[in-house]
DNA sequence: TAGGCCATCTGGTCCT
DNA sequence: AGGACCAGATGGCCTA
């Protein structure tokens, strides 16, 4: 479906004051856009939020060295959570890396790596645990393999969510599957994926 | 063209 | 006090 190889986006003319080359996002070089330029910055959240809290602290700026100082510590705010952005999706990059049998030329969305990393990791806890229980008849462990305390600690937490999805699915009035279905969900969606639905 | 996804800006809130 | 974190808003790019 899509296909996230995308040029570098244009930037902002704030960004255009404030280039810093070599910090990019690693697949969008120079990405920017949406936002705006600082003066634009008043917006409908402005007067919503906290009881116009905001507008007064706007109309207290006084003179101009003030307000530079002001206008340079947003820029620098600015450029933090770019920075923290841009660590975020790193971090999400790595992920997708060590998710396995995803097509290569399908670069997975941050909600498709979450979902899939999730279950990913549920289904290798249960491959764990039916390969450990099969080889430990009456759940005796010997020596420091995943054993009985994995195994009691995996359906303990199994019995805290199925009861904490309980009470969300009758909040919500949705059903949960069980959690023997977590390597056919994944398969499911990483076919899903796949198909690019 | 609509909808999905994303990067960025921004102000509020939390934390150190 | 200042930085980190969060979430809403905005607009660009891409695909069906």
């Amino acid at each position: 479906m899509k296909t996230k190889n995308r040029p570098p986006r244009r930037r902002t003319p704030m960004q255009d004051t404030e280039a810093t080359p070599g910090e990019q996002t690693p697949d969008r070089p120079q990405s920017g856009s949406g936002g705006s330029e600082l003066t634009k910055g008043l917006r409908s959240r402005t007067a919503r939020a906290s009881g116009g809290r905001g507008e007064v602290s706007r109309r207290r700026q006084g003179s101009g060295g003030r307000r530079e100082n002001s206008v340079q510590r947003r820029l620098e705010s600015n450029e933090r959570e770019r920075q923290r952005m841009h660590k975020l999706n790193n971090a999400f990059q790595a992920l997708r890396e060590v998710i396995p049998h995803v097509r290569a030329d399908k670069k997975l969305s941050k909600i498709e790596t979450l979902t899939l990393a999730k279950n990913y990791i549920k289904s290798l806890t249960a491959t764990i645990l039916t390969m450990s229980s099969s080889r430990l008849p009456g759940l005796e462990a010997p020596g420091p393999a995943p054993g009985p305390k994995l195994y009691q600690h995996y359906h303990y937490q199994q019995q805290q969510q199925q009861q904490q999805q309980q009470v969300a699915g009758a909040m919500l009035g949705v059903t949960e599957d069980q959690p023997q279905g977590h390597l056919q969900r994944y398969s499911t969606q990483i076919h899903s994926f796949r198909e690019g639905s």
